[in-house]
DNA sequence: CTGGGGACGGGGCCC
DNA sequence: TGGGCCCCGTCCCCA
């Protein structure tokens, strides 16, 4: 019995002796790409900067602006790589190597992989992706950190606290094979073979014994905090919608499922659909997913399930290349340059007009029904709503009195907003988080009113029907475009 | 020219 | 009374 323990402890000790050797070479060469990649880093920065010398023209430096590969949703992991090294639309973390996740694995050990921003302009929009050690076991993970520190402090809660350096960590769950990394350049690919770091409770696997040197750091100080996701717990109810404009005119169950599901490739913050709530850090960085379209008009609940969604505090933020519904905004990019240029160009830009307290909005205005009927009703709010837009556009801008102080910035451009709920929905747009889902397809939206819109698509309701022909529309907006055509107006001269 | 989604501001309601 | 939440309307953009 003795000698057969004996001879089995012998064969474990061999295959954890031969799988530590093959660690280690792998991890040997796992270095040098990173070192290869990091003096390809460098060429790159000093060819940039010698063409930014000689570019004299700012637009050029605003296209390339690092923030679009960001707002696609490809900046989170890349945002921090300059996005002028790329022609301006190419698309390079979505498009290359997907980082791929297993969203099934609950409990395993998140291995990281932090890339580390090699100049200032990298820094990004406060954009602190921070990885974290397993929380099982910190041995278990292994950051990889490259390039040097060069970057400013991002704007995260406490600037001054946090590390002058900027880190983009990809979470790799257990259960995936491999995690490839493209580097934004396209011509090279780093590799992290995840077998090697997958030890389980092999303490073998930290990066200090497995000879990582720098390259095995451990988390900076002061990572432990996400992205502004602020947003305290909330729960979510998924309703069947009785909203009778939208969704009455099926027979089908076309409830709005709000479901809480954030789909992991999509942003997997350490997002999870739970109920249980008696892990110990549900409420760190609780995530919420509103219960917006939950109501009726009248407000009345018709919510059923309840359903939680959190975001776990080592959770970095991770997103799956290949995921279509994170950037498949494709303006998000332009539309975040734009915010980026209106922030810098004005940062007290604001939409707001002071004729806004003029426009009382129009009982009638609000209550566009599905009917034919209100056809003209529907044009005159829509010419209404011409003269509306108009006073507003001629009232909007800077020095437009803000009634409301926008006290709520975000944390990815500093865009101002009156309330926290706006600069949640808000920040969406940069963290990608989409926590309505359509049921009766795969859409995913930030927006719960995007969702209702969208419900029409299915449902074949068009409320918005043209007096003057035969043509109906899903979207006031569609009608109002569409009245153009009838009033002679040509879009294009 | 339409369909449809992204984003955002405003207003009503509730606490 | 003020703030938060929610819904709606609107503009813009892309396919």
């Amino acid at each position: 019995m003795e000698v057969l323990a004996n001879a089995a402890v012998a064969d474990i000790c061999k295959l954890v002796d031969d799988d530590y050797a093959v660690f280690r070479l792998e991890i040997t060469q796992s270095q040098k790409e990173n070192r290869a990649l990091r003096r390809k880093l460098q060429l790159l920065e000093l060819k940039v900067a010698r063409e930014r010398v000689l570019a004299s023209r700012p637009s050029s430096v605003k296209i390339l602006d690092r923030h679009r590969g960001m707002a696609r949703g490809e900046g989170h992991l890349t945002g921090g790589h300059r996005s002028f090294v790329k022609p301006a639309g190419h698309n390079t973390w979505r498009d290359d190597q997907p980082i791929t996740v297993d969203e099934g694995s609950g409990t395993s050990t998140q291995h990281v992989i932090v890339i580390e921003s090699v100049d200032a302009e990298a820094a990004g929009p406060g954009v602190k992706l921070e990885g974290s050690e397993g929380q099982e076991d910190p041995g278990q993970s292994l950051d990889i950190q490259i390039g040097a520190a060069e970057a400013p402090p991002v704007a995260m809660e406490d600037p001054t606290t946090t590390p002058p350096r900027t880190q983009r960590s990809i979470t790799e769950v257990s259960g995936t094979p491999n995690a490839v990394l493209k580097s934004e350049t396209d011509t090279e690919t780093l590799t992290v073979a995840h077998r090697l770091l997958h030890t389980g409770s092999d303490h073998r696997s930290d990066p200090e014994e497995l000879g990582l040197g720098r390259l095995g750091c451990p988390p900076a100080p002061g990572t432990e905090y996400l992205p502004v996701f602020h947003q305290s717990q909330k729960t979510v109810n998924s309703c069947g919608n009785t909203d009778g404009d939208a969704l009455d005119t099926s027979g089908d169950d076309l409830s709005c499922f709000y479901t809480t599901e954030m789909d992991p490739g999509n942003i997997s913050l350490g997002l999870e659909t739970q109920t249980d709530l008696s892990r110990g850090d549900w409420n760190r960085y609780s995530s919420s997913v509103y219960s917006e379209g939950c109501l009726d008009k009248k407000g009345e609940v018709i919510a059923v399930d309840k359903v939680t969604v959190k975001v776990e505090d080592d959770a970095p933020l991770t997103w799956n290349a290949d995921e279509t519904h994170l950037g498949e905004g494709h303006s998000q990019g332009r539309d975040f340059l734009d915010y980026r240029e209106r922030l810098e160009t004005n940062p007290n830009v604001s939409t707001h007009s002071p004729l806004h307290t003029l426009r009382d909005r129009d009982p009638v205005s609000t209550s566009m029904g599905p009917s034919d009927s209100h056809g003209r009703v529907l044009f005159d709010q829509v010419l209404n709503s011409n003269d509306r837009a108009r006073a507003q556009a001629q009232g909007g801008g800077a020095t437009s009195g803000n009634s409301k102080e926008k006290r709520f910035l975000c944390m990815f451009c500093n865009k101002g907003f009156s309330c926290l709920q706006k600069v949640e929905i808000h920040q969406r747009v940069h963290t990608g988080v989409k926590p309505f889902s359509c049921t009766q397809c795969d859409m995913r939206f930030a927006e719960a009113g995007s969702l209702k819109r969208h419900q029409r698509v299915h449902t074949g309701e068009k409320p918005y029907s043209c007096p003057q022909c035969h043509m109906r529309f899903t979207q006031a907006g569609s009608l109002k475009r569409h009245l153009k055509v009838h009033m002679g107006e040509r879009l294009f001269a």
